[in-house]
DNA sequence: TGGGAAATGATGGGGGTCAATGGGATTTGA
DNA sequence: TCAAATCCCATTGACCCCCATCATTTCCCA
C-alpha cells in the first residue's frame, strides 16, 4: 500500500488531529496501530512512517560504519528524534508540541503522501512549495524512467544501494 | 490491457463522471477497484493510471538518490498531488474540485488513451490540440519505429522494460 | 436485412453511513 | 493530587450505496 495525496486535517486544542482514513488503511497490517514521526533534516516538516519502515531505516543505519559521522548523525536526527503514536479510538495522534514547534504547525496539518513514507507539514508553508517543485519539473524537462514491471513489492526488501536494472 | 480512444462523458451536478466502461475494463484486474489522477505538469488536462502503475512510479522513485532535489520534486508533484478516487456502484468517480479547476473541466470530461495511462480533458481544450498534433505528425512524415514481437503473447509474461515516461 | 426486443452502459437523485471533529468523563502516571 | 493521556459519546456533513430512468448497442428472428 502506497500513502498518495495530500490530505488537510484540523489540529485540535487538546493537540490531536486525525491521521486520513486512507493512511491508515495502508498501514493497517502493522502490529503497531500508530504512526512514527521525526523531523525532517531538510524540510521545515515532518518525516512519517509506518513501524516496518522504521525498522528498515534503523537495519540500513546498521549496515553504515558504526563509528562513522554520517551514521551518528542518522541515529541521532532519525531515530533520536522520533516519536511512536499510537491512534486513539478514532484515529486520531496526539502532536507533540516538540513536533509542532518545528514543523512551525498551526491549527491545520498536511499529510502529504510520498509513497513509502509521508510528511506532515503547515499547509501555508507546504503549498508554495509544491508550486515552485512543480515548475522546476516543468523546467527541468524531467521524466522519470520508469522501472521494468515486477511482482507487486512489498515493501520488505532491504534497500541496499544497488545499481541492479538500470534500464 | 490498453488505454485506448476518445470518450466523452457528463459531469453531473455532484461532481461525478463515469469512467468509460472500456477503461474501467483494462483495470479490472487491479486490486483497488478505482483509478489514480494527478495533474500534468505540462499541459491542462489530468493524468490517469492504475494502482499498479502508480506502485511502479513509487518504486521508481525509491530508486533515485532518496535524498536527491529531483526525486523530492517528483514526489511532491506526483504523488503528493495524486488523487485515489474509488468506483462508485455505476462505475463512476468524483472528480475533486481542486482536478476540475485545474484542468478547466466545464460540463464534459474527455477520456484520451495513452496505452498504459490516460488523460482528462475539457474537450473544447482537447480537440484543437489534437488537430494540431495530427497536422504536426503529417508534416514531419513522423513513423514509428515497431519493438519486435517477443514469443507468443498469451499476455500472462511481465512486460518488457519500456522508457515510457510519466509527463 | 430490417425491425423490435433485450441487454448494457450512462445519467440523475434520495438517503443512509461513516470519517472527521468537538468536548466531557475517566484513568493513568509522575 | 494535579496534569496529561485515554476513553467515550454526540454532531455534522461529505461520500457512497441503491434504485430509477434514459440512451445505445447488440441480438435474434422473421
Amino acid at each position: 500500500m502506497l500513502f498518495t495525496g495530500t490530505h488537510i486535517h484540523k489540529l485540535d486544542r487538546k493537540g490531536r488531529v486525525s491521521v486520513p482514513k486512507r493512511f491508515r488503511a495502508a498501514l493497517e497490517r502493522e502490529e503497531f496501530a500508530g504512526i512514527y514521526l521525526y523531523q525532517s533534516h531538510k524540510e521545515s516538516a515532518l518525516e512519517g512512517c509506518s513501524e516496518s519502515h522504521m525498522e528498515r531505516i534503523a537495519a540500513s543505519l546498521d549496515e553504515l560504519d558504526m563509528f562513522s559521522d554520517e551514521a551518528d548523525d542518522l541515529a541521532d536526527t532519525i531515530l533520536g528524534s522520533s516519536h511512536m503514536l499510537p491512534y486513539d479510538g478514532e484515529g486520531r495522534i496526539i502532536l507533540p508540541a516538540e513536533l509542532i514547534e518545528y514543523a512551525r504547525i498551526e491549527d491545520q496539518v498536511a499529510f502529504v503522501g510520498r509513497g513509502r513514507t509521508f510528511r506532515l507539514w503547515n499547509p501555508d508553508i507546504f503549498t508554495p512549495l509544491q508550486d515552485a517543485s512543480r515548475t522546476r519539473t516543468l523546467n527541468r524537462g524531467a521524466t522519470l524512467k520508469l522501472k521494468p514491471m515486477t511482482e507487486p513489492s512489498n515493501g520488505t526488501r532491504p534497500r541496499a544501494p544497488t545499481e541492479e536494472d538500470a534500464s
